[in-house]
DNA sequence: CCTGGCCTCCCGGCCAGCGGAAGGAGGCTG
DNA sequence: CAGCCTCCTTCCGCTGGCCGGGAGGCCAGG
């Protein structure tokens, strides 16, 4: 018998977390002999951590015996801090903007090199676009990325000035370009895309800035998402910087509550 | 040494969770002797656990050293049916009824003997209501409640007529009186309520059905809250039943397609 | 300076978890 | 209809990873 011999270090709550890990986007629903390779765990390892993970409600077993994150898990995960502080927050003030311009509005945060979507509000009317609740983007193609970017640390700024991604054939990847429109943005306080990230579609975006005892930080980036006919893109900073303050207003008060 | 002796059969698996299973809307941020208390670990194994979580990104750890639920399982969380499916395809409905009202508009399903609220769109400007995403309400004191109760099996109509929760001086808790009510939203097809849940707020809420290949059924249920002095709240549910045809057209969509 | 609360780290015994393998269920093919 | 294949479920004995008491550190308050 192998026995343990072969565990290579792995705790047993790693392999548990490799099993939740093999879930994401692209495979919300899996069969259990997937979850064991995506996962890197021997089948019958898999398939007694399903049964536990799915006991506990963090996994929910489908008639079809394909798994998928379970109640409990959605549960959780709307208790983390970018759910509970800024999207409650902030999506107020969203559908104030949805409502004045029908447009898509977006909200996001930076984490690394990325923007991560934190709430969107969308008709069905709207535009088409890429980004989900949860999606990760690039910080220099998109109207909030550049907008996150233009806050954020040097160092950031300058990893992702060093390998910018071709999305379309608009991108702007000229590291000496991007570099100007950073400084742009940090001037104007607005940043603007055409046609960067998805074809037919223009954005504008601003940050939410927030008064914290260390001074004033930029915490998220408001933006909108029209379609590339439009002319009067700029007639909505404006309204952006309405609810970007009012958000920013929020969030102080929140922090200072704790 | 006490060794494992004392494990008392929990599995490290059941332990971990029970860690995640600490945190809950009224607790979601904890200290280490909390969570430990809470979830009925010795501190050193709790410890042990929580730097493992951490280290994954399940939890993370704030600068003043409390834990609370990290990106990665908000991101998990995105992932479930109960956002991706349901969530995703009624967004867009919830915010065309609330462009046309201006009201807080809420999605829900049953889970066991409560309603679960899956979704809302609410203005600053609407009359604030205890629900949030995530919240569980009783089946018998709210619009969509009584609607879902409506068309829950017997078992679970009985269970809850026997032991009807009072929520404010007007809700029904007379058996009687709540078997005619759901008697009357079958036939009626919606479900009103009057300061049943909170005081200064009434609602009305229509089923969701779906077509599916073993017959029709209600996924969910659609509703609508609005300040007690309106007058036209039966107005409200041709609104309603649009969005909700709408809603379920879509669902059986999203359910051939798998 | 002491006290108390809270967190971090250490260590050796022991049992819970490990995973290969056999067997079952179901579906497709020739 | 037999044969084959894929996928899931269950079994079981060995062993290495987990357990948790306790020592010690850190910090705030008295």
């Amino acid at each position: 018998m192998a026995g343990g011999g072969t565990t290579a270090g792995r705790s047993v709550t790693a392999r548990a977390l490799a099993v939740l890990g093999a879930f994401d986007s692209t495979a919300p629903r899996l069969t259990l002999s997937e979850i064991a390779e995506r996962s890197g765990t021997p089948l019958s390892t898999a398939h007694r951590l399903l049964g536990e993970l799915t006991g506990w409600g963090a996994l929910h077993r489908r008639p079809d015996g394909r798994y998928e994150i379970g109640r409990r898990l959605w549960d959780l995960g709307l208790l983390a801090p970018v759910q509970l502080e800024l999207r409650q927050v902030a999506a107020p003030f969203l559908l104030d903007v949805h409502t004045a311009t029908r447009d898509t509005v977006h909200l996001a945060v930076r984490e690394g090199r990325s923007a991560l979507y934190v709430e969107r509000v969308s008709g069905r009317e709207s535009v088409p676009v890429v980004s989900q609740v949860g999606s990760r983007l690039p910080l220099h193609a998109t109207g909030v990325g550049k907008v996150l970017l233009a806050a954020a640390p040097d160092d950031v700024v300058e990893a992702v000035l060093r390998a910018p991604t071709r999305e379309t054939r608009h991108t702007v990847v000229e590291p000496a370009r991007l570099r100007r429109e950073v400084a742009e943005v940090r001037r104007r306080g607005y940043a603007r895309t055409a046609e960067e990230m998805s074809l037919g579609t223009l954005s504008v975006a601003v940050p939410v800035w927030v008064e914290r005892p260390a001074g004033p930080a930029v915490a998220a980036a408001l933006g909108i998402v029209v379609p590339s006919h439009r002319r009067d893109l700029l007639r909505l900073v404006p309204v952006l910087e309405v609810a970007a303050r009012g958000i920013g207003r929020e969030l102080a008060r929140a922090d200072a509550f704790r």
